[in-house]
DNA sequence: AATGAATGAGGGTTCATTCAT
DNA sequence: CATGAATGAACCCTCATTCAT
């Protein structure tokens, strides 16, 4: 008994920094969504974590160091995730394509904290060169992406349209809609703005998207 | 006497507080478009406008009221703009579909300072719950009217389509494009966003907006 | 009565730049002597001069700035003291020096808490260059001074003595005697010490400084 | 046995936490040197000692007495020398005083870091009791030996001179050239100081140090 | 109406100290 | 004995707001 009461609590005061750096991230993604870029603090972010105030400076030097790391690891998870999806959708491009809609408008995409955290990064982005360039490349990459599946489907069906101007339309629309389902969120669900998306490429590739396929998005 | 001489000019005082406010929330605009939002503070904008420390107060009581106004000046703006647009488009709900779309990509509308405000206050809306309001019914009002417009396309053209999917998809595509244009402005003109709407919307109601009429384009 | 109730407490809100400013001087040296150079904090400065916070930061930018220009205050200070004295002395060289060594040992100069932010600056003074350089510039005048005052003598007497010796023994003497004066204020009086100074002045100019003029020491 | 085992080299372990202490104390006073004593913190110390943070903590308990035992170590180190040099001079007073003052401006006396760390103690040193105690027990110490000295070339000599004046005053010379030696260096050497000095002693004690010697000189 | 000196609460950051390992 | 992650108090500094002029 006694023994057990010495064992209380280990309390792990070393965690990997990559670890404390990750659970810091987290803290700020949700910090900035319930506050507000321009109203998260240090110390609500540190709260947030349930660790000490000095913990962000330890681990990241400066407040804007733990944004620019915030927005990074956004960055990189979102890349990962298409990644995943390509993989999981085989060589098919019309397929591809689909997983990549798919993906836009799942659950963990779009959950309401991260797309409130993606837009007060592009609200600053102007007047912040370093966030300014993590999403450009953000966006120049994903661009990339989907206008390369664009041109598959294209040069594989004989379409005329051109595949820049698909994937500048499709990833404006993903864009557009993100912001209705951060502002308005009542007035469009998911599922209904990824129909909308894959209306917009049914009238772009006619015979394939006519009707989304209601497996493949149970799937998602 | 002395009271007649106290009442004098009333109007020009009245007069001269709307113009100075309408000088504080431009040099806001600037401001923020220039720091950013959380980076921008009253001096800031004071001396952007020529003034000195105490005037936003003066005129706006709080920091936040100053925001507050900004955004409703910026949204009944953009409100008065497109009424004009309508109105010189006359009776053809054709005409009025082209005219929103020219005026979305117009120069003052798609001026860079003003996209960078927009997002700024977009990226702090869902925190904000004053923001937010003016951002719902800001869009709100935009949707209806398109919609409004699509209505009567679909209606008088015999389509299919459903004029809120028709609105809801181009009102997203124009704040996904005005996105691409405030973070890669190099990468997207203002004329080949509005060609892509224009291609859009020809999809969705072929025999028109098949090419734009460059005389329109030209007029804006 | 109303009216005096209503006429209390000016409390001048706006004093002169300049005079704030040398009143936060006279805080800091005050504040710096009683807690040392590495224990004074601005809240400190700005309570013992009985206002606010942010008022050190308003008029000095920073801590730095404060300390810099409170050092830089000290050596006017005593330049313009040694300028007035010289001015009093009249052409005699004689009666300059002794006039010099008397400056050097009066009230003000030796003031202890004048003596504790002088050594505290020298104490900072080799790891921060701008330190160094108002100590080394105010070393060099005040040297370069006794230097032509000793010139002057050894000329007009036909000494063999070298005039950049006896300044920089004298000199170096006079900081000696401060500290000690600073440090153990019991075991050595600003006479005893001026009366060393002249012993050593009368072995070197042997006729003169035999004896210390009683009437100059009082009349300081 | 298993006591004993725990007694194992006690002395050894004594004996390393000592060498720590010094290691810690040789690193304190080139940093304080470096950075200046108001900007040293004992992370400084640690990483110019190579080891790691809490390692100060756990031989001093404290920085306070970290900085405490660094002026005592550098008070006992100047005490041991100036014995071991008294030591050597032998019996005759002369011999004793030139040892003395040879020893005062000796490169490893005079070494730049330990002057600026002397300068900043004595800088601190009035609103710190603990410091202003050691300097005085050293100033006291040093001011009476030399006093002793005098004392006995005066009545070896029959000179008029009083000691107490002579040891005052050569000891604040000494200090006022090492103010001289920190703020600028160029300006003075290590050798013209200490020939000033012995001028000084030579008016005083006329036949002796007409001349350093310059055997001795090299000696040092 | 306008100014700008002054306030003081609050933020980012530092750093002496602690403690699990 | 030694490490270094973690803490949290305290500091410098900023800035929205007030107010005498």
């Amino acid at each position: 008994m006694v023994i057990a009461a010495s064992k209380r609590a280990p309390k792990k005061r070393t965690a990997s920094r990559a670890l404390r750096k990750q659970q810091l991230i987290k803290a700020t993604i949700k910090t900035v969504a319930k506050k507000g870029f321009a109203d998260t603090t240090l110390a609500d972010v540190a709260k947030e974590a349930g660790l000490s105030q000095g913990i962000i400076n330890l681990h990241f030097q400066s407040k804007d160091r733990l944004f620019s790391e915030t927005l990074r690891s956004l960055s990189d998870e979102y890349g990962q995730a298409w990644e995943r999806a390509l993989k999981k959708a085989g060589a098919d491009p019309i397929e591809k394509l689909r997983a990549m809609v798919n993906l836009d408008f799942s659950a963990p995409v779009c959950e309401r904290n991260k797309l409130a955290v993606w837009f007060a990064f592009w609200g600053e982005a102007k007047s912040r060169p370093t966030y300014l360039k993590v999403c450009k490349d953000h966006d120049a990459q994903y661009t990339s992406v989907l206008e390369h599946i664009a041109g598959e489907i294209i040069r594989e069906g004989g379409y005329e349209a051109s595949e820049g101007d698909v994937a500048e339309t499709l990833s404006a629309m993903t864009d557009g809609f993100w912001l209705s389902l951060l502002l308005t969120p009542r007035s469009l669900t998911r599922e209904s703005a990824k129909a909308l998306c894959f209306n917009y490429l049914a009238n772009v590739f006619p015979p394939h998207f006519a009707a989304e396929d209601p497996v493949a998005s149970l799937a998602e």
